[in-house]
RNA sequence: GCGAGCGUGGCGGAAUUGGCAGACGCACUGGACUCAAAAUCCAGCGGGGUCAAACCCGUGGGGGUUCGACUCCCCCCGCUCGCACCA
């Protein structure tokens, strides 16, 4: 589009065509398919399974394929992983770097919804659509192994290491999980039903009957993680108790901790997933309820405070609040749980400016201080984290502060600062570690010890009284684990009439998706499966028995969960991946290099990282971790400096920019931006400067015949050349390492500028030049390549290799100081030792005036950087 | 509120272990080529100051460590992302 009106211009002004010089440019709509059909008639990408060589993973987060094709955004993580695959495997790596589609979700099951299009059909041309554009880009891609998670001969896989959760239980003592066979069952159940009842609730993958949210417009439950992003597109989603499948991630809490030391991730994903696990350590203390048989435990971190204990709170679904409840508090205490009920998570912390609570009638014992302490049930406190139940120590917690303020409860003070100061605790609590006053019984006193010390002294006090015990706590909660929807995996297990169920066998997968013609929701709160008569109605041929499918589907988060072990062996029908296969990719810290974007920085790699750790413990994988190194690409974002979005009218297609500039010009664009990591601005006039490199370093090398330019020569380098050429091959190697492509790009072109104004430009510099900007522009490099008269690709040579003495010059600039500010420089010998420097420093006239008359205080010499006195 | 990260020209951004701030690109200015324009090539381009130089100021603000700080430490301000009644 761009050469056009070039072209137009010469043929209305012919008389001028043999007078005007037509500036080259890259005839990039020739070369981009011609090399990308070299590529794949030669099969340069395609991966060999040579154990023999050094193995280098790198991977990208596959795609979820849309209808709209890829974006802007895609080329960043795509572009910086193609060039570390392609750099490493001319340092003679073998490199695995695949692509697949994550093809399972809500968006094509709507699609299909509105057009009655089936999504397997739809998913088949969104992948296709992509394939294009990916292959437009030229990505070095092995597409001989491509996945896609909606293939039955891949979810078969997913199906069977659900099955592999939920055959497992988890051995508290050994930290690990264990074949359910192996399951140790308690002799007093005898009863088959409650044998398997007793099974069921040991399993990793279990079903639960507890709130989920529910969307309506969706026909599907959502994770607590997801309601959000559904509520934003306008969703509304209510809380609703419902049967669901579970998987026991909490179980894992303590090892997706600890294994996050020691993991090249980005620190603030490495914190988020600390967060969302969210351990914190405390005590569990029982309070009596006074006058009755129930005691109520609570979860504290302070348990050093309880003697400041002034009130306790239940969750208003805690179970024993209808039991403590007395008659002329019962109206108002169910008034307040239903209208506690109808709220969901997000509405009760949203509106939670101002505490509401109410109070039970009851009144529990205080053990430490003795005192009777009135019960109360607000919202406050959440039910499903600790035991649902807290003491409140108004003194020295904000919270129960704002709340024993709005209700007039009594606020103790049982900790005062450690410097002495006094601090009101009326008006604020005071949250600090400090030193504990007013905390003695009988028994234990706390006074004068200091927060660390006292919560030793109490925890042990409560664990000798019986009365409670030490206690880690996490926030990470189960994996909800089913969706009531038609495009997802499948779940492998079925129902009998008479209660009981049966997982598949190995042989009797995969449990294939039946077709249906309406994707709508079934209107029962059940899947579109529920109204397929031979899926929730048939003959179990192993057992003869009537049975039904489970209808529910895996979240679309299942099958991203292995794909990385897939690609190692994606056509084994045999399993999921072969062991020597899943050694040799997998190496001694899996995945090399992990890119995607950092909105997976939480659930996708906690999910994933859960599964492997399953699998390592039943011995199929042999690393205890996925994902040695993950990297975010940043945002782009519109030429205005906000969010792309079609509403904006900011968005810029792929399509367009490749078909205008090329796709190398695209690659080196979107590298050269800035940091891969930072979210960065598009400005399409950058998109010329890159265009304008391209076109500097195509002239450097071909002539106006699109041939061998006359002033490449097979002649040595000059010194100067020399230093230029090493120092570009030198910042290339190191930065792609460092993924600083940025860095790397500008050196190419100071690289140019050097040898843009030689006519003899020696040959040896222009390949290396090629061979170094081959994996960032490879059409350019690889047409620049043939032209310098070889006939193999440039991804088959070598990577050139930095020769450390043409690094060294004979003479260095260094800086004269005096006082520490610059006043001149002076060139000396590299080699010159301190004493070598002060001598030709000090004969410099800069500084021999300025010491003129002075007395020299100090001098700092560094040799070869710079040569400073200090005078007065 | 808590956690993580970031503040450098008109703009995007560079700057091993503390050692010439502003590489490289964009924009802009001037010049060459051209009837003219585009393209290309050459030169300039933080602020003040000067005919020119010298010189002074300058990496969000303030303090500190150091011969020397964009870099290390403390406090403050601002921005981005994440979490948010988790007891």
């Amino acid at each position: 589009m761009e050469s056009e009106p070039r072209i137009y211009a010469v043929r209305i002004l012919p008389t001028f065509c043999t007078t005007v010089k037509t500036p080259m440019h890259v005839p990039f709509s020739t070369i981009d398919p011609k090399w990308q059909q070299y590529w794949a008639d030669h099969h340069i990408h395609r991966v060999d399974d040579d154990h023999s060589k050094p193995k280098y993973y790198v991977l990208d987060m596959f795609p979820y394929p849309s209808g709209a094709g890829l974006h802007i955004g895609h080329p960043e993580g795509y572009t910086a992983t193609d060039i570390v695959a392609r750099f490493k495997r001319m340092c003679g790596y073998n490199v695995l770097h695949p692509m697949g589609f994550d093809a399972f979700g809500l968006p094509t099951e709507r699609y299909s919804m509105t057009t009655g299009i089936p999504p397997a059909m739809a998913t088949e041309a969104n992948i296709a659509t992509f394939k294009k554009q990916l292959n437009m880009l030229g990505f070095n891609y092995d597409w001989s192994r491509e996945v896609n998670t909606t293939d039955p001969s891949y979810y078969r896989w997913t199906q069977w290491m659900f099955l592999l959760v939920y055959n497992s239980w988890f051995d508290e003592a050994q930290q690990r999980a264990r074949p359910i066979a192996e399951l140790p069952i308690p002799a007093t159940i005898t009863d088959p039903l409650d044998r398997e009842a007793y099974i069921d609730a040991k399993r990793l993958a279990f079903i639960a009957y507890s709130p989920v949210n529910w969307c309506e417009a969706l026909g599907t439950v959502l994770a607590n993680e997801e309601v959000d992003e559904w509520k934003e597109k306008g969703y509304t989603v209510e809380r609703r108790p419902m049967r669901q499948w579970m998987l026991r991630i909490t179980a894992y809490a303590e090892r997706l901790l600890n294994d996050l030391d020691g993991l090249d991730w980005p620190t603030s994903t490495v914190e988020m997933q600390r967060h969302w696990i969210g351990k914190s350590e405390g005590a569990e203390v029982r309070f009596n309820v006074d006058g009755t048989e129930h005691a109520i435990s609570v979860f504290t971190t302070r348990p050093d405070t309880i003697f400041g204990a002034t009130y306790l709170v239940l969750a208003p679904e805690h179970p024993l609040v209808e039991w403590i409840v007395s008659a002329e508090q019962r109206a108002h205490v169910a008034l307040y749980r239903d209208a506690a009920s109808m709220k969901s998570d997000l509405e009760r912390t949203e509106l939670a400016k101002d505490k509401t609570g109410v109070f039970t009638g009851a009144y529990a014992i205080n053990p430490a201080s003795g005192e009777r302490v009135p019960i109360w049930v607000a919202d406050y406190v959440l039910a499903h984290y600790g035991t649902g139940a807290i003491m409140a120590v108004p003194g020295h917690d904000a919270r129960d502060h704002a709340f024993a303020r709005e209700f007039g409860l009594p606020i103790l003070q049982v900790v005062a600062p450690s410097d002495g100061t006094t601090v009101d605790i009326l008006q604020e609590a005071f949250t600090d570690a400090g030193v504990n006053v007013h905390s003695a019984n009988e028994q234990v006193s706390l006074n004068g010890r200091a927060t660390s010390e006292a919560k030793e002294t109490i925890a042990t006090w409560i664990e000798a009284q019986g009365i409670g015990t030490r206690r880690v706590q996490y926030k990470l909660r189960d994996w909800l684990f089913s969706r009531q929807r038609y495009w997802g995996e499948p779940i492998p297990i079925m129902f009998f009439d008479d209660g009981t169920k049966r997982a598949l066998d190995e042989d009797e997968l995969p449990l294939v998706l039946p077709p249906v013609k309406e994707f709508k929701p079934s209107g029962t709160g059940e899947s579109p499966l529920a109204t397929v008569p031979e899926w929730v109605s048939f003959t179990d041929a192993k057992t003869g028995k009537h049975a039904r499918f489970e209808t529910n589907t895996m979240p679309q988060w299942a099958g991203s969960c292995w794909y990385y072990l897939r690609f190692c062996d994606p056509h084994n029908n045999e399993t999921f991946c072969a062991p020597d296969k899943e050694a040799y990719w997998m190496g001694d810290s899996g995945v090399d290099l992990y890119m995607g974007g950092s909105e997976h920085a939480v659930l996708h790699l906690l999910y994933a990282r859960f599964w492997h750790k399953v699998l390592y413990d039943h011995g199929l994988v042999h690393t205890t971790e996925p994902f040695k190194r993950v990297f975010h690409q940043g945002l782009i974002m519109g030429e205005d400096g906000r969010k792309m979005s079609k509403s904006l009218g900011n968005v810029v297609n792929p399509d367009d920019v490749v078909r205008e500039y090329g796709a190398d010009a695209l690659r080196l664009y979107e590298m050269f931006l800035g940091p891969l990591e930072a979210s960065k601005p598009w400005n399409t006039k950058g998109l010329d400067g890159i265009s304008r490199f391209l076109n500097r370093a195509w002239r450097l090398i071909v002539n106006e015949e699109g041939t061998l330019s006359e002033s490449v020569q097979p002649v040595p380098c000059t010194p100067e050349q020399d230093l230029v050429l090493h120092t570009t091959i030198k910042k290339t190697r190191v930065d792609i390492d460092a993924l600083s492509f940025n860095t790397s790009i500008a050196q190419f072109m100071v690289f140019v500028n050097e040898f843009t104004p030689a006519t003899i430009r020696p040959r040896v510099a222009m390949e290396q030049f090629v061979q170094c900007l081959a994996p960032f522009a490879p059409h350019v490099a690889e047409e620049l390549w043939s032209v310098l008269g070889h006939t193999t690709s440039v991804f088959l040579s070598a990577y050139p290799e930095v020769d450390e003495s043409k690094l060294v010059t004979s003479e260095v600039e260094i800086v004269l100081q005096v006082n520490s500010k610059i006043r001149g420089k002076m060139m000396v010998p590299s080699d010159a030792d301190a004493a070598t420097m002060e001598a030709l420093a000090f004969a410099h006239p800069v500084l021999a005036a300025a010491m003129e008359g002075t007395t020299l205080r100090k001098k700092v010499i560094v040799p070869g950087k710079l040569v400073n006195v200090i005078v007065s």
